[in-house]
DNA sequence: CTGTTAGCGCTTTCAG
DNA sequence: CTGAAAGCGCTAACAG
């Protein structure tokens, strides 16, 4: 970013007509029962709308809260009722805008329901992921959806009965609802849309992980050479740990080994991939080809546009989130994993490889 | 001791990993006294670090709780307590990057002080956003930072004690401390450097709004101009207002006036502009020349790489934390307003005007 | 150093 | 239909 020589314009804000009502006790559910005539009681079933009361308390008591301005106090309803309406939600990482769509269809979906969604981030580190685990059990969340980085904290989540639905990515050893790409059958339909067009040397840029959703795009890479006939080479796939330090090494040295095309697995890797490539001077497609693991904006910005898997990222998140409401009412209901189909965007960055190749 | 820990732990790991321990009542402060044979409130010390226990206590209580899996309740000290650990976070659009960077700007500065972010997003509409004030308000967040949409909100914020950071814009009418970018001093650089090139005809894009965001980058605009000796050409300043559906068309009218550069005040105009340049065949610098404020990405991805104002976006949320933890420390301060400066990167999108222009 | 006591604000029986 | 009463789990005086 730039440099910044910060300057700190103090001003001094004229006499405030707007002072903060100071030290304005909040206003409860007791001041506009009094307010209206009433006990704490009543005035709690006429704002919650739940058990019986009169149509002329019930007003007197709406107008008495509009009045006052009165916010329920979400810590003494949650405290009560021992179960909050804020789910909680942890990705891998904040910046990415997989994960940033993904919850905002989430978002979208819970707050359809009238609940509200906490967004934690965990950097990928399973310590992190727990951390945020904890977090979402000291509010009484009453469900939490993430993309797994470590098993543990959906163990903890599960064992205190807390609902827990993992999206993108399968990998707790508790049963649990989980909502997922069809990541074989994706990485399966972008390298055969390699092989097609004469591609032998095809490399895999994968997260070494037992993550499923790498896995399967492992899994769907290899059934579609070996359905071809091919051979993996095994150095041309390269497993990167998550958060490691010496990707764009490991990248690097792959592209020596030159292969006439590259699937990578995650867009962050695409990303990668797609830079080592222009630094290189090499060209899309003339001199490799590429093709990413889900379609970002950019993707289709450079040129030419990269060739992507493109998931239903969204729809993801929202079906998470209505897995995990779904949960809520039924409990005991056989854990539930839905699949959702990508479909590949074929742009410019792929075609047949170099005839002297 | 010790090994005592050890082993339950171990054993409560290898329990039964798919039962939930079902409808266990979570456990709580009163347990893990009962477990070390003290009082709640000893044990509340203990656990809290505030107060006087002895080390013996100290330490049987924490390895009750350990080997509980206690978790405090957080409800139950918010409401005792009357303020929480999470401060609320709201921003104009949780999609675009810009905003992503500030929130994981501001969540580290709070977690090294062991807050919370609660983040929302409000989609550029004051209703959502007072909403997400009500709800910030009804979870006793200590404070909460926002990129302002509307003044209704900070104000209902205001007047119940609760402490407002504005980051991006400042827009209150009630006073309160905000950190910004330099806005006039960004746009006039960017004007200038067009002119510099040798543009006449240069065009502004920007979003109708009492933001000062968006004030001051007009205003840089006109200062700019201005010092050159030009007189700003009304028809080619395009103001389109926050979440219309006619940006498009407005910008592609615009593009009919043919100005020789374009400068876009944020990164969603920038996009909109390069999209339609990019559709009509014109080719960047050559027919248009094209500048955005705020650097994003994929302005250095695409080719020719966009030259744009650079906003120190981690650090403009990481401060907006600051002031935030500062002021609940020193609720009386005066309210204070930080500038960050922004920085030009020039990319190969401008050069001089086409000679026959 | 420790326990007792008293709520925080709300919801929920349970009698009227 | 309504009110009284009893906590939810935690912490902050305040005496021991």
């Amino acid at each position: 970013m730039g440099r910044l020589a910060a300057v700190a314009v103090s001003s001094s804000a004229t006499a405030d007509a707007s002072e903060p009502a100071s030290h304005a006790r909040p206003v409860t559910l007791a001041d506009i029962a009094r307010e209206a005539g009433t006990s704490a009681s009543t005035a709690s079933r006429a704002l919650s709308g739940r058990g019986y009361v009169s149509p002329v308390a019930r007003e007197r008591l709406l107008q008495a809260a509009e009045r006052l301005g009165y916010v329920p106090n979400a810590s003494a309803r949650t405290l009560k009722q021992k179960t909050s309406r804020v789910v909680g939600v942890v990705v891998s990482d904040l910046g990415n805008q997989f994960y940033a769509r993904l919850a905002a269809g989430i978002e979208q979906a819970l707050r359809e329901s009238g609940y509200q969604m906490m967004l934690l981030g965990d950097n990928s580190q399973s310590e992190e992921e727990l951390a945020a685990a904890r977090a979402f059990l000291a509010m009484r969340a009453p469900g939490v959806i993430m993309t797994p980085v470590g098993s543990a904290a959906t163990a903890l989540l599960h064992r205190q009965g807390v609902a827990v639905v993992e999206v993108d990515r399968r990998l707790a050893d508790v049963p649990c609802d989980a909502v997922l790409t069809d990541n074989e059958r994706g990485a399966r339909e972008a390298t055969e849309h390699l092989l097609s067009l004469g591609h032998e040397r095809i490399a895999l840029l994968v997260v070494e992980t037992e993550w499923t959703s790498d896995v399967g795009r492992l899994r769907g890479y290899r059934a579609a050479l070996g359905d071809a006939g091919l051979e993996p080479d095994p150095d041309l796939v390269v497993a990167v740990e998550p958060g490691a330090s010496d990707v764009d090494e490991r990248v690097a040295s792959l592209l020596d080994r030159r292969p006439t095309a590259i699937f990578a697995a995650n867009n962050q890797l695409a990303e990668t991939a797609w830079r080592l490539i222009r630094e290189r001077g090499l060209r899309l497609p003339r001199d490799i080809s590429l093709v990413a693991f889900d379609d970002l904006p950019w993707m289709e910005m450079v040129d030419p546009g990269i060739t992507a898997v493109a998931q239903p990222t969204f729809e993801l998140g929202r079906r998470a989130a209505e897995l995990l409401l779904r949960r809520a009412v039924a409990p005991d209901r056989p854990p539930q994993v839905e699949q959702l189909e990508p479909s590949l965007v074929v742009r410019g960055s792929t075609g047949a490889p170099r005839a002297g190749a």
